[in-house]
DNA sequence: AAAACTATATATAATCT
DNA sequence: TAGATTATATATAGTTT
């Protein structure tokens, strides 16, 4: 493409591959951002390229929020068969749904304003429901991150220097943190999950209220 | 682009819209193609277009156990400070990359060829650990979104059919399914999400054998 | 060495079939 | 009406500043 030809293989040249991939990455997002805006669809980017010795990340939209909820829809629709299963945000969209299809037919008979104005507060109310089941899934999304990190944190990373004088040949030289390894095991693993669950879901309590009520 | 002037506003007109969306998603894909092989970049792309009344989705590359692999990694990233955890993955990962470098240093000396199959068969199990890690972990996602759908199942979708001869405006008739609400409340599903998850950990043990000890 | 430039390859909106 | 065509707008590889 451009001046030269184009054959699709890594670029050799570091230099040139750096400069293309800001290009490219530049010009994909901007169509990845047009097709969201001229399409009405939702498109999510994410860009990995491994930096020594990290990744770095960079995703487009930027925001952590609508990546999320990408992931959250990508998953409930790639786990579940259809109609076996039910996600809450989508079981309070399809009911706000219904309730306006329900309202249009009603719109034929005479309502009055007492009832419009329950009504809109209805409506209000439903997408507060939306937006706390949203919270509520995602609260308990970061959470279970979180325990799998402190679980997987007791680990030390493997440290970085080495000492150069090795001169016999050793296989088990090779691991150099061997004492490190009888701290992981499937029951420690689990255990520990299994308290950090239970200690957050039951006494940190930053869930929001979640009662189904209506009283209208 | 192309023959008339774009204006980065939703395309009014659905069959054009449509059009559009198919051609431009089409760009879009091979576009992140090139990205990923040109500069040896990972580039995973989500796009969820609302048909009605579900979410229809296309990701890039299609495979899942790719677009796992990155949405772990992002979320390793996107939820830890640097070098205050650390990923399963990314620890075996870590620990080859280690072993190899050690490995060419050793290459000065003499290593017989017992050492040197030894090398490699370690090398293959590193290669087995972290494989193992991924489907652990894995696992272990499935299995929570599982629990979720396990606790949000209990619901049965709001029936489609309607009855067509509601003449009388009453708020409450909206919901026509008032019972069932009944069943949904804070310590209900987290009781729930407790007990499967408890259930599912410690009972059911497909979880693959997961030891780290090196005998060699 | 990064930013601007430019010649060419692609992408694509409108059109045609 | 979905698929091919075409006239333009963009993207971009290589070049220059």
């Amino acid at each position: 493409m451009g001046r030269g030809i184009l054959s699709l293989k890594l670029i050799p040249n570091p230099k040139s591959r750096r400069t293309t991939f800001l290009k490219r990455k530049k010009s994909l997002i901007k169509k990845a951002y047009e097709l969201s805006t001229l399409c009405d669809v939702q498109t999510c980017l994410f860009i990995a390229s491994d930096c020594d010795p990290s990744t770095h990340f960079e995703t487009w939209p930027p925001n952590h929020h609508q990546i999320h909820q990408m992931i959250r829809s990508y998953k409930s629709h790639s786990f579940t068969k259809p109609n076996s299963s039910y996600d809450l945000n989508r079981f309070f969209s399809d009911r706000k749904n219904k309730i306006l299809t329900n309202t249009s037919k009603l719109l034929h008979n005479v309502v009055d304003h007492q009832s419009e104005h329950q009504l809109m507060e209805l409506l209000d109310a439903l997408d507060s429901k939306i937006r706390v089941a949203n919270d509520m899934i995602e609260f308990m999304e970061a959470d279970y991150d979180h325990l799998i990190d402190q679980a997987i944190g007791m680990d030390t990373p493997p440290s970085q220097t080495e000492d150069e004088e090795t001169t016999q040949f050793n296989v088990s030289d090779l691991f150099n943190e061997p004492d490190e390894f009888e701290e992981y095991n499937v029951e420690g693993f689990q255990s520990l999950l299994e308290d950090k669950f239970l200690e957050t879901l039951v006494q940190n309590n930053p869930i929001p209220d979640f009662d189904f009520d209506f009283d209208y």
